[in-house]
RNA sequence: GCGAAAGUGGCGGAAUUGGCAGACGCGCUGGACUUAGGAUCCAGUGGCCCAAAGCCGUGUGGGUUCGAGUCCCACCUUUCGCACCA
């Protein structure tokens, strides 16, 4: 009976399907899990990178699901998003139809992986049942100061005609359509996460179980900096203009000042400047940079004609104007030290400032500029801090500061308010009215949701349609009853997701957005498996929301995921023509060993997985030939999960073969009578040996997410049995390959004789001492040569090795009277006796 | 520029606390079975060498140690993240 994986695996899904076996009660008691796979937004058709993530998740379940933990792992659908809007634009179809014909075709795969997930707790983020929620969420926040309209400089994409949040510029440009994004000032809707700026930074420290990479990315975003504002008096002004810096040590060498031309003073500064024209044209040039042209720009500057004093050194300094001056950042104006600052030290040059070394270097290098930001620095010509190293300096001068009252010690962070608004259809629609009389009114919470209208003509052009439909804009005033009108902007996507995991607790009550019982028994999700994108957006987002929960007091908790995983990508060689337009891999020929598509020259590029690189593998093709007990076994082999691996079409068929010898041996041990000679039962001591090696090395390694290595040893294992068969050990061998690849091994177990589920069977357990081998090989040296080898009988308690190499004819010699530096004994490996 | 991670066969990758480098798999070579093989099975496969013995081998150069892929110092390369954040 030869091993056929389509005429098995529909009916297993089917059979995992009908008895439901992944729907739980939250209501139940048991040893809890939450695992979760991060949702995905629902573009289309999977492809086997995408499969990482959830054949990975699904692994992980089945192996706590057989340890006996109550598993919860549900699945759900980040639904709203600018993908769908287009698509409409492009082909006429509704955003909605898009999006649940896209989530029915993506559940027929995640089925035909043979990945289970409690459907019953499905949600979608499009759903007015879910974003009636998120509109609940944000009247929470509005409530509590915490969502506020705000005027501000705002990252605008030209191509997509919306708003972006930082998080969503990459480089300068847009991260969807890598269009160059410009600044403007427009009054859009923040939430407040900066006030949590403090709270997410010390949080990191909890999570002892996220990457490191992740945490550290979060620590830099987040950008927490301790220093000092101070101020710097300006008799054109008659009043001071106060900096931010965090080396306040250098402040006698703070030779000029810098603001930015957005700064508030600027228009008073340079109101009688000879050149003032000039200026403001200037100012407005660079208003209008973006970011990446600001940057590119060089540093540029203007001088106002005025001065500052110094607190310090009471000296006049020269108050410039610079590009390269954020006005986001600290108070928008700086102190410069040329000296010991790169970028003060660039400028200072250009336009001849004065530059002051305040600081000696105890490696006695004196060329400038140069930070020293710990002990090898000291400072010198600096008044009360003269002699005083670094750290000391800035400890005592924060303290003369703030004595005389020209400041104080601050902490700054680079976080920014995060801008939720969205000048686009297929969003959440935020739940605000503006009355001319009221102003601007929330919508009672009763009135909730504010529903989506599904009536919308989608051309693409003249921003967002919701504003042209009339029937949802002209509303009646909730406070006077007046005429007025809807807000139209819907939310970022990332509010969705940053509390959904809350949702899949009781995801159809229509009376609260969770139950703060359940959830605060369920949560926070103990496993959380996703990609690395999501390092600082969606994680930095989702634990903001839950801190603004725990605060109203609805949770527990303020870290929502104890655990978290990051897979890495899938790649595959893609195909460029010289254009850098990617080809698809059926145009492409070889010749002497070159890609080509007719006579172009193509070149390769080993690159991530996509659609939009042409080089994606669907599962279908392959699922059809080989099963999907092979994709996933493969997928996990290929590499270290959380590692970038590259697919390889031949590689696949190892996990086949080695799939069709498992199958082999379980229709041989089935097969009684023609069979006879196979010891059915007791397995000899070697294979009961490597059987509770396996059992312990599989065990262990998924718990640490090694399944390559879990693999691996599955393979050993098989491979030892296959000499040896005995029906004993090949059970164990099919639970322990369940995870990986549960069709074969619920088939192979049927046919063995067993009408239970082996998805519902125990997890073997390892007993140490069948562990152990039999033998040790003692390599014995003497000064540091090898002498010999002698073989003793495990397990080896250390008299008893230096007994068996003492009363070796050959070793003995060697060692008498000579003193034992150092025995090594490790169970199953070479043990070395060293002697001097 | 700053920060982090990583460099091991033709390839993906193994290797608790320093203890037989290259597990497992792909590929390749030879063989078996076949009308056939892009199926299956068996054997071999780091390099030098006809072979054995032997020698050399974990990015480069030093060091510690009886012993280094692993620890320390310097350097090179690659990948990722941040990027005028005062």
């Amino acid at each position: 009976m030869q091993y056929r994986p389509t005429e098995i695996e529909p009916k297993w899904q089917q059979r995992w399907a009908e008895a439901r076996v992944a729907e739980i009660d939250v209501t139940a008691s048991g040893q809890k899990l939450y695992m979760l796979n991060m949702f995905p937004y629902p573009s289309g058709d999977l492809h086997v990178g995408h499969g990482r993530n959830y054949i990975l998740g699904d692994a992980v379940y089945r192996y706590f699901r057989m340890q006996g933990r109550a598993a919860l792992n549900p699945m759900g659908w980040d639904a709203f998003g600018l993908p769908a809007e287009n698509a409409a634009i492009k082909r006429g179809t509704h955003p909605r139809v898009w999006t649940l014909g896209n989530i029915e075709r993506m559940k027929k795969q995640f089925a035909r992986w043979g990945i289970l997930y409690d459907w019953s707790k499905e949600i979608a983020s499009c759903e007015p049942e879910y974003y009636k929620w998120n509109q609940w969420l944000f009247l929470q926040l509005y409530k509590r100061g915490l969502a506020y309209r705000g005027t501000a400089p705002v990252n605008w994409c030209p191509q997509d005609q919306t708003v972006l949040a930082n998080e969503q510029v990459i480089d300068g440009r847009c991260d969807r359509c890598g269009a160059l994004v410009e600044q403007r000032e427009l009054s859009q809707w923040f939430f407040k996460i900066t006030e949590y700026a403090d709270r997410l930074d010390a949080g990191l420290d909890t999570l002892e179980h996220w990457p490191e990479k992740v945490k550290l990315m979060q620590r830099n975003w987040i950008g927490r900096s301790l220093g000092a504002d101070v101020d710097f008096h300006v008799p054109a002004l008659g009043k001071p203009v106060r900096v931010f810096t965090t080396r306040p040590d250098t402040i006698f060498g703070a030779t000029f000042m810098v603001l930015a031309p957005e700064h508030p003073d600027v228009p008073v500064l340079i109101a009688d400047h000879p050149d003032r024209e000039e200026i403001e044209r200037w100012i407005t040039v660079v208003r209008n940079h973006s970011a990446l042209e600001r940057q590119e720009a060089g540093k540029e500057g203007r001088f106002t004609g005025k001065t500052a004093i110094n607190p310090f050194t009471e000296e006049e300094i020269p108050i410039w104007l610079g590009n390269f001056v954020l006005p986001q950042y600290g108070t928008g104006a700086l102190m410069a030290v040329p000296a010991h600052d790169e970028r003060d030290f660039e400028f200072a040059k250009q336009y001849d400032l004065p530059i002051r070394a305040v600081i000696r270097l105890t490696t006695g290098d004196t060329t400038l500029p140069f930070t020293a930001k710990d002990d090898t620095g000291i400072a010198i010509d600096s008044g009360p801090i003269t002699g005083l190293t670094v750290p000391k300096a800035i400890e005592r001068i924060i303290q003369i500061i703030e004595e005389r009252g020209l400041g104080k010690g601050t902490v700054r962070y680079r976080l920014r308010d995060w801008l939720i608004s969205r000048q686009r259809y297929w969003g959440t629609p935020i739940p605000m009215i503006y009355c001319e009389k009221c102003g601007l009114v929330p919508v009672p919470e009763e009135q909730l949701p504010v529903t989506l209208p599904l009536d919308v003509p989608f051309t693409g052009r003249e921003g967002n349609p919701l504003a042209k439909h009339d029937a949802f804009v002209n509303v009646a005033c909730p406070q006077c009853n007046a005429p007025a009108k809807r807000e139209t902007d819907t939310m970022d996507t990332f509010v969705d997701s940053s509390w959904y995991f809350l949702r899949f607790i009781t995801p159809r009550d229509d009376q609260k957005i969770f139950d703060p019982v359940l959830v605060n028994r369920w949560l926070p999700v103990d496993q959380y498996i996703g990609g690395i994108e999501h390092a600082i957006l969606h994680l930095l987002y989702a634990r903001f929301i839950t801190r603004t929960l725990h605060d109203m007091g609805l949770l527990t908790f303020e870290e929502p995921f104890t655990r978290l995983f990051n897979q890495g990508v899938i790649t595959k060689e893609g195909f460029k023509n010289a254009h850098g337009s990617w080809v698809a891999p059926a145009e492409v020929q070889w010749r002497d060993g070159k890609p080509y598509r007719g006579d172009d020259p193509l070149t390769a590029e080993i690159t991530k997985m996509s659609k939009s690189r042409l080089n994606v593998v669907p599962p279908d093709e392959l699922i059809a030939r080989y099963g999907a007990d092979t994709e996933r076994v493969y997928t996990l082999f290929i590499a270290p999960p959380e590692k970038e691996a590259a697919w390889s079409d031949d590689g696949v068929v190892g996990a086949f073969r080695f799939l069709g010898r498992v199958w082999n041996m379980g229709v041989a041990l089935s097969e009684t009578a023609a069979n006879l000679t196979i010891d059915k039962q007791a397995p000899t001591a070697n294979v009961t040996r490597k059987m509770h090696q396996t059992i312990d090395a599989v065990t262990s390694r998924i718990e640490r997410f090694e399944f390559n290595t879990a693999i691996s040893a599955l393979m050993e294992f098989s491979n030892a049995l296959a000499d040896a068969p005995s029906r004993g050990a090949y059970e164990a061998l099919l639970k322990l390959l369940h995870p990986f690849a549960p069709h074969i091994t619920e088939e192979l177990w049927a046919m063995l004789g067993h009408d239970d589920l082996l998805l519902t069977s125990p997890w073997p357990v390892a007993d140490p001492a069948l562990m152990q081998e039999d033998t040790v090989v003692i390599a014995v040296q003497v000064n540091g040569k090898l002498r010999g080898q002698v073989e003793v009988a495990a397990p080896a308690v250390e008299e008893k090795v230096f007994e068996a190499v003492a009363g070796n004819e050959k070793i003995g010699a060697w060692i008498s009277g000579k003193e034992i530096v150092k025995r090594i004994y490790v169970p199953g490996k070479l043990v070395n006796l060293v002697i001097k």
